[in-house]
DNA sequence: GACCCGAACCTACAGCCTGTAGGCACGATC
DNA sequence: GATCGTGCCTACAGGCTGTAGGTTCGGGTC
């Protein structure tokens, strides 16, 4: 076996590649050099540590959520437009799962504040320009919808609602009507004016870019939040 | 160190302080061995395996959870008890951040028809009571309703909110306000008698006891989602 | 009170994983 | 053709899981 001439993109690519089919803890240093028919030692020269190619999983995943969000909105507008950006999502995590369980855990702060991550959180907001939430709305509506399409989104990947599909499409539709009723009657004031109560629109403005993705990715896993 | 007569229960309330405190991850047989004193070998005479001291914090945690939610909910209804339902879900994952860990993950089977998780299923059902969901409808606003909690404390979890102390409070507080909405007005029907589209209520009837939790737990990572 | 037995814990070990140190060899460059 | 650097290697230290088999303590029995 000569030289395989591996790169970093190269190695990730093949990380990525093997949490989908092997599932995300199958990404080992001892199983990545396997698969790329190499020795543990050598992607030490490619790759910090495991936690770097962990990292690296999660950022290719926002790259390639982004695209696939951005085809799915594409000339959409308001609820349609809510479709696509849920369902790109969630055909995601069916097809990539191993990619999609990247995106749940912490990202690392270069990842946070990456491209891929910023795109995905331009291309929310486009989406909820459909709707007329106030400014200050925008960080909040946000981060529940994230929540709301992780958490899904989780809770089917766990199996939680496993030999029942029927039933799961169902649900997912509800998902669309909750969420798109939500927007379009939004707690905070729906007129583009902040209007009122609960909360005091204008107070948060819009994020400052570099503050990353607010509140969609990633997602669960309390790993570290020990206090 | 004579005999430390230690009794799987106790093993595996360690193990879940042991994940409070040090993180999920660092539940290890051996650190919970340095934990009480004793070899790592010496464990597996009370416990089948790591495996089995994870799917027994999950438990211990279900139960407990239930616990907290009875509490949280006693003598309201409508609003008032779904507040005290997800507010009891946000105290939990804060106070007990390993324990809440575990609930995310994939439960086996013992644990998801275990009386601890038809406890949880219960009282969230109890919940609903409050709102007139068609019959056929409890299953997709328990997921959904399970869904955004676990989501958005997911997200609270994983740092997403980071630093915006303040404005996670007020979007905790939309959850509420947009849960409630959807509550009141859910998209199959509002009427106790399945009014129409676009689920055929009565299709869907209430899930057999024994189903167990029908999709608030667990949650997240698609460990095993390998295709 | 001597004996026995089982439970509780131990040591030893095999096997896999991460990450570091240092070596060799191939190929590009001068 | 000699040199140098890069790409991968072997070797190894240290940690974790889980199995096998030994030892000791304490309670029941006669």
């Amino acid at each position: 076996m000569g030289r395989m001439n591996l790169t970093t993109a190269g190695v990730l690519r093949a990380a990525a590649d093997l949490a989908d089919r092997g599932g995300y803890d199958a990404v080992t240093v001892s199983a990545l050099a396997r698969e790329l028919g190499v020795q543990p030692a050598s992607l030490y020269s490619h790759v910090r540590d495991r936690a770097a190619v962990l990292d690296g999983i999660h950022e290719l995943a926002l790259g390639e959520l982004a695209d696939r969000i951005s085809t799915a909105i594409a000339g959409r507008s308001g609820r349609n437009a809510l479709a696509g950006l849920i369902e790109a999502h969630r055909v995601f995590a069916a097809e990539r799962p191993g990619r999609w369980t990247a995106l749940q855990r912490p990202a690392d702060e270069a990842t946070a504040r990456s491209e891929s991550a910023q795109r995905v959180v331009s291309l929310i907001w486009a989406v909820f320009r459909g709707y007329e939430l106030p400014e200050g709305e925008l960080v909040h509506a946000t981060r529940i919808v994230g929540a709301t399409i992780n958490g899904f989104l989780g809770l089917e990947a766990a199996g939680s609602f496993a030999h029942r599909p029927v039933e799961t499409e169902q649900s997912w539709g509800r998902v669309l009507d909750v969420l798109d009723g939500a927007l379009r009657a939004w707690p905070g004031g729906a007129a583009p004016d902040g209007a009122a109560a609960p909360g005091h629109p204008g107070a948060d403005a819009a994020l400052p870019a570099g503050t990353a993705a607010p509140g969609i990715h990633p997602t669960p896993t309390a790993q570290e939040a020990t206090p």
